[in-house]
DNA sequence: AATTTATATCGTTTTTTCCCGATATATCAA
DNA sequence: TTGATATATCGGGAAAAAACGATATAAATT
């Protein structure tokens, strides 16, 4: 886990915006057809957030960088999900590393 | 606590190298005359960093603003620590809020 | 094969961050 | 009060990040 790439990555709005939507996806995105073990799919966030296409794709990019979600592609689509494992190893690293 | 501002001070080598040295100032601050407790004084993180004055005093008030580190001052030395309950609730929003 | 849809990447502009030197402020010592 | 020391603040230049539109790629559909 490179400490410095998962805080810029958290150092956005927009990607904690992201990352809050992805959390309770259900609660968010209710439309969408997919099991959200899945994840939600770029277009999905794309829509909700109001910024571009391309924004949008760059600031999962970043997150998927830094290791705080995970995408998975099915046909045209690629689902974003959090790792939360990251998460939790993030909180120890809070906690008793940094 | 300001999620965006504590991440945006974390985004940083040379504010994260800082708080690693002020987690365990006797290891790195060992020619330091004041007791630890009172914190470690700007002028010898800044020696220390190899940067210059202003720059580690912007850093430090970045930190201080996000919450991470308190200071007092002490006659013409002001003294920065480590606020480590900011850490501690970090820790806990980083594993169950974010 | 051609068209459509979804996403990624590229190039550019704007904004923000970083670090610096210079200067201001605050405290101490003489 | 003057001079010295420590820190904070200011202004600016360089670098990085953010967002955009345009375009490329990949998959599905016809």
């Amino acid at each position: 886990m490179n400490h410095l790439a998962v805080f810029k990555a958290l150092s956005n709005p927009t990607r904690l915006q992201i990352l809050t939507w992805l959390k309770t996806p259900e609660a968010y995105f209710p439309e969408q057809q997919e099991p959200f073990s899945t994840g939600v799919c770029v277009g999905q966030i794309q829509k909700k957030s109001g910024m571009t296409q391309s924004t949008i794709s760059e600031n999962l990019s970043v997150m998927q960088r830094a290791g705080l979600v995970t995408s998975i592609r099915k046909g045209q689509w690629t689902y974003y999900k959090r790792n939360e494992a990251a998460f939790e190893q993030l909180s120890l690293v809070v906690a008793s590393e940094i």
